[in-house]
DNA sequence: ACCTGAACACCGTTCAAGT
DNA sequence: ACCTGAACACCGTTCAAGT
């Protein structure tokens, strides 16, 4: 709300952007936003508290970007935009879904669950429109929604740590395993096959 | 090799399971370890070839020890134990599979590599087992050990970061979409059933 | 070869003041 | 209410010595 509040998480997200997680100090952010090294503790409950303020307005941002371009995305859309988003913001993705210690409650954190469990509904409402259109096997979309975001988000992650393609084999970008999940799910037995 | 660097490295994974990732610092290690605070310079290139160093270790335990109870086990099964051990060692999984700077050539950080190939490798073979079996579609079998792993890495990640299970709604154990994905590659369309 | 102690430039956080 | 400067207890890393 307040304008050093707002300055100081733009200055943060750039730090983030330009050298990683490790480049994200608090003395630094105090600079680049023009204040004192400790005025952020005005605002923030520490630094933890400052990085989920960041992880939560991205994940703000993500979810409201689709909806303009696209009323009605498919899981399948969404998936890809996240393996996307990963591997172009690598430091925002792993902050993002990183670790977030349960016990501390500040503002961030907070704004952080929130953004959190709207993506995560936004994805279930997708697979739900994908079981009536017949495209993905019928059963509790919750657990077909988490399926399709392990997929999406081991790859990813695995991807960014150099553990999916061992020597320029080219064959594993996170994205064609996305397919290959979704193109797996579309393959179920139509109702009218019963030659078992 | 030498007696004090295996003590080092027995000080960092003490620390690590006890206090987490940020409670592994060279001084510490080097406290624990009974020498002085800069001795692990001369073992290592830094902080991170010797967390290379524990993780190298940890996969290299990881991976000699089903051999022993079983010959031969399916990819299931060592979806499974993966999933299980970072449940249970958290900070072992996010050391093991976290960000490896490629530029930097410690010795810890080469045997890390070694290690983490020798594992893939491993599962792919499990991989083609259960494709002469009959029991996962065919194909590349790089790719199909890619999708198992990616699932199990993803689902445990996003349940150790607290996106998986929303709110006690039981059904998302990592465990189970690793299943999930397995009933489904079983799924496929047998030979005999052309009545599309 | 291996280890030590002092030193440097950081860091997060706290605290007593300032306006 | 918001910000500042000094201070505390750390940290990784380097360096000149010691044996």
């Amino acid at each position: 709300m307040t304008p050093t509040r707002v300055r100081l998480i733009d200055a943060a997200a750039r730090l983030l952007d330009e050298g990683g997680t490790t480049a994200v100090t608090l003395r630094a952010v105090g600079r680049l936003a023009g204040v004192s090294h400790n005025a952020p503790y005005k605002h923030f409950a520490g630094k933890e508290d400052l990085l989920a303020a960041v992880a939560a307005r991205e994940l703000g941002d993500r979810g409201a970007r689709p909806d303009r371009s696209r009323a009605e995305p498919d899981a399948r859309q969404l998936m890809h935009a996240y393996v996307r988003w990963a591997l172009r913001y690598p430091a925002r993705f792993k902050l993002t879904f990183g670790a977030w210690s349960p016990g501390s409650a500040g503002s961030g954190i907070a704004d952080l669950a929130a953004a959190a469990a709207a993506a995560r509904s936004g994805l279930v409402a997708a697979v739900e429109r994908g079981q009536a259109a017949g495209e993905l096997p019928a059963g509790d979309p919750d657990r077909v929604a988490a399926l399709a975001l392990a997929v999406a988000h081991g790859a990813a992650d695995l991807a960014l740590n150099g553990h999916l393609s061992p020597a320029g084999k080219g064959h594993a970008r996170p994205q064609d395993l996305v397919d290959d999940l979704f193109d797996q799910l579309g393959r179920q037995l139509p109702a009218r096959c019963r030659c078992g």
